[in-house]
RNA sequence: CGCGGGGUGGAGCAGUCUGGAAGCUCGUCGGGCUCAUAACCCGAAGGCCGCAGGUUCAAAUCCUGCCCCCGCAA
């Protein structure tokens, strides 16, 4: 089919590369604008950019796709469908009634749940055990359309937002072509979402990594996989940031807490024991500002940490 | 020219301001103690102090240029 792949992140290249060799013709990659990014403010171009300039793909960035000349542009191409993946604008009535089969869309969660921006993590940072990738063709709402395909994944107890971002791009990738074969041969059906039982999630915003040493430790655990690699779970200590990558949960019968929430109550080889507002956390995977990532125990060669410290804003 | 931290034996740090013997906590190797150990004791190996140039009797330390890593911001 004629393609017009519509998508920003990482995310959507696996499924750009798996039409393309699944024998579609991509006639036209639409992404966001390039943005000043990184530390020198330097321009950088979108991750579909890159990947549809390596394949000699057209690339179209316009900064609203509602734009008459934008609608009237992407009209010239004559494609059969549109697949958007993580596009990052809302696309109005007259795109989705351009092509002959609509505009698909593959969503990183078993739709209803989880609508809207960034499914993945909150399904880690939720402490979910399935979540999946659907493909439908949309409507005008906010990934409220009739579902074509969907798939599940189980996620793995130490499943991080990076890794499960992965393996979604992948399934949602393979589940594009099969969702694109269904249409072509007109054995696609459409299932229409249950709409009550729709939940949407937020757009990640940076401070939803500062811990809150007062929440439980699963909690906190969940959401320090679910924020890595970005934006990272962090707290403070002695008035500098100190990221979080990797923790785990000390199994702690009904004792009272012996310890005001975000007080290290131990340090050893085995990490750093933090009190929250239920059960002890052990950090296992640290990172204090301008330094890499390290394990704790390399942390404590050089920054000891004494129990009784407080950890988190003072 | 967005703001800032940093590059010192395998790891994480101190030392740099106030030039003048390479240090700390670990790891590794050898030996000892011990029923035993991630414990303790003794000993050893391992560093062009990011790169290049400059100042100086003397540079990890001061000056100049470059490379690399990272935090914030976007």
């Amino acid at each position: 089919m004629r393609v017009i792949f519509m998508g920003t992140p990482d995310f959507s290249i696996g499924t750009l590369e798996a039409l393309t060799e699944a024998g579609h013709e991509i006639v036209l990659a639409v992404t966001q604008p390039d943005k000043p990014k990184g530390r020198g403010k330097t321009v950088q171009f979108p991750p579909v950019k890159e990947a549809a300039l390596a394949r000699g793909i057209e690339v179209y960035q316009p900064r609203r796709v509602r734009e008459p000349e934008c609608i009237a542009y992407l009209q010239k191409f004559q494609a059969d469908i549109i697949v958007v993946v993580a596009f990052g604008q809302i696309l109005p009535k007259e795109i989705l009634d351009l092509p002959r089969y609509g505009c698909v869309n593959v969503h990183a969660s078993l739709l209803p749940k989880y609508r809207g921006a960034a499914p993945i993590q909150w399904a880690v940072i939720n402490g979910e055990k399935v979540t999946g990738v659907t493909t439908m063709r949309m409507d005008e709402g906010l990934d409220t359309g009739d579902m074509i395909l969907k798939e599940e994944v189980e996620l793995t107890p130490e499943e991080t937002g990076g890794s499960l971002f992965e393996r979604l791009a992948l399934t949602g990738a393979e589940l594009c072509v099969k969702t694109l074969t269904a249409i072509e041969e007109g054995t696609a059906s459409y299932t229409p979402q249950n709409h009550e039982a729709a939940t949407h999630t937020a757009m990640i915003k940076k401070q939803l990594g500062e811990i809150d040493w007062n929440r439980p430790a699963r909690e906190l655990e969940c959401l320090i996989r679910g924020l890595n690699p970005w934006p990272s779970a962090y707290t403070y200590w002695k008035g500098k940031t100190l990221k979080i990558w990797k923790a785990s949960v000390i199994n702690q019968t009904e004792q009272p807490a012996a310890f005001e929430a975000g007080t290290v109550t131990a340090v050893n080889k085995d990490g750093i024991m933090v009190q929250t507002g239920q059960g002890i956390l052990n950090l296992l995977e640290v990172q204090p500002e301008g330094k890499k990532r390290m394990k704790t125990d390399a942390f404590l060669r050089g920054y000891p940490v004494d129990t009784g410290t407080r950890l988190g804003k003072e």
